[in-house]
DNA sequence: CGGAGCCCTGTCCGAGCGGTCAATATGGCC
DNA sequence: GGCCATATTGACCGCTCGGACAGGGCTCCG
C-alpha cells in the first residue's frame, strides 16, 4: 500500500496511529484537489487500500475526517507563525516573518492547508466551525498587532491596520490558487517578494538629486 | 414568485427570456454560497419556484447553467474592465482603474463573481473550461501589459511584473471571502485603498529634513 | 483452551442525486 | 374551430452517496 507522505501537522492529532494518520493524508489530498463534496468516503478508502468500513471504526462520520485536518492545521498553523516570530526584531522584520512563516507551513502540509482554507467558509453546518474561527481569528490578530507596533514605531505608515492585514493575508490565501510546487520560485521566496512589494510600495523612488 | 433580481450580466447571454434570467440568477447565488456540488437541480427548481423538468426545457444539463453564469461572468468582466481602464492615462492610473474596475464589476455582479471564481479550479471536468481560462488570461494579460508600461515609463520600479500581477490579483480575488456588502466600506473604495497601499507601500518615508 | 478486544471486511439500506419521458396547459396563428 | 410550438408538469430510472451492521481474523492474556 502507499506510503502516507508527511503532508499532514503530526500533532494535530493524538497518538494517531500509522493508520490514521495515512487516512487523515490521503483525505486532505483528496479534499484539496477534488473538494469536500467531491471526495467520497469510498473514494478515501480506496486511495488508502482499505475498505470504507474501516473508515467509520476509526472516524464517526465524514466530517470528523475533515474536522481533524481543518481544525488542527489552522491550530498547527497559529503556533508555527507564532513560534517563527521574533520577539524582539523590528515589526517590519516581524511582518515578514508573519508571512515566510507562513508560506512555509502553506509549502509543507500544502493538502491540508488548502482542504482547510478553501472549504472554510461555504458550509455553516460543518461541526467544530467554531474553534476554526477562534484560532483562524488568533491568526489573523497576530498579524494585526505586529501591524499596529510597526505604526506605533513609526516604521510604516498609519494605514487602515485591518485593511492592510487582509491585503497581505490576500496575497498568502491566494497563493495556493496559482502556485505549483514542482516550478519556479518557492512558497517562501514569493512572500519575501510579496512583502518587499507591499512595504516598500512598487512605486518608482524620485530620481536621485 | 420571487422577482429575480439583476445579479447577471445581461449580454452573458443572448435574448435571455425572463425565465431563463431567472433561472441563472438564482443559481449564481446558489452556486455561490453552497457551491457546485451542494446546489442539487432540485434546490434551483425550488429556488425559482417551477419543477426540476423545466431545468432541463431550457438547459441542456447542470454543467450547462454553470457554464453560462461563469464563462459569461468571465467575459463580461474581462469587458467591462477594458472599456473602463482610460487608454491615454498614465500607467499607475490605469492600474488603478483596473482594481476599482474589477471592484465595481464584482460589486455589482457578486454571485455570478463568487460562483465563477470559486468553483473555477477544483473540477478539471468541467466543459467550455478551455474558453473560461482564455477569457482569465486575457483578464490578467490586461493587467500585465499595464505594469509592463509603468515599469517602462519609470513610473513603477521593475518589480517582477507577473508576481506583481499576482499580488493585485490576489487582493481582488479574495475579496469575496470576508466583503459584507451591507457594512463597511464600498468594494470600490476597499480596491483604491489596496491601490494606495500597494503603489506607495507601507512603508514610513523618511521624516522630512 | 476460551474469550476479550481490536482491526478489518462485505453487504445492505434509505436518501438524494442528475437526468429522461410522456403528457398536459397555454397561447398565438390560420 | 383546428393546429402547432412553446412552457410546464409529475412520475420515474439508475446510480452513488453517507452510513449501519454483523461478523471474520488476529493477538494477547488468564
Amino acid at each position: 500500500m502507499a506510503r502516507a507522505a508527511p503532508s499532514l501537522p503530526a500533532s494535530a492529532v493524538s497518538e494517531p496511529t500509522e493508520r490514521i494518520l495515512q487516512i487523515l493524508s490521503e483525505s486532505a489530498r483528496l479534499f484539496a484537489t477534488a473538494g469536500y463534496d467531491g471526495t467520497s468516503m469510498r473514494d478515501i478508502a480506496n486511495a488508502c487500500g482499505i475498505s470504507k468500513s474501516l473508515l467509520y471504526h476509526h472516524f464517526a462520520d465524514k466530517d470528523e475526517i475533515f474536522a481533524r485536518i481543518a481544525l488542527g492545521s489552522m491550530r498547527e498553523l497559529c503556533e508555527f507563525v507564532t513560534a517563527r516570530i521574533p520577539q524582539d526584531a523590528a515589526p517590519s522584520l516581524r511582518i515578514r516573518a508573519f508571512m515566510t512563516a507562513t508560506a512555509e507551513y502553506f509549502q509543507r502540509y500544502r493538502w491540508a492547508w488548502i482542504a482547510s482554507t478553501s472549504s472554510f467558509w461555504n458550509d455553516p453546518k460543518a461541526r467544530r466551525q467554531k474553534e476554526r474561527i477562534m484560532w483562524r481569528d488568533r491568526y489573523e490578530g497576530l498579524l494585526r498587532q505586529v501591524l499596529a507596533e510597526a505604526v506605533e514605531a513609526g516604521e510604516i505608515r498609519a494605514v487602515d491596520v485591518p485593511m492592510a492585514g487582509r491585503l497581505i493575508l490576500s496575497s498568502l490565501n491566494w497563493m495556493h490558487r496559482w502556485y505549483k510546487p514542482e516550478k519556479g520560485s518557492s512558497a517562501v521566496q514569493i512572500a519575501e517578494s510579496y512583502f518587499d512589494m507591499i512595504f516598500h510600495g512598487l512605486k518608482a523612488p524620485p530620481p536621485a538629486a
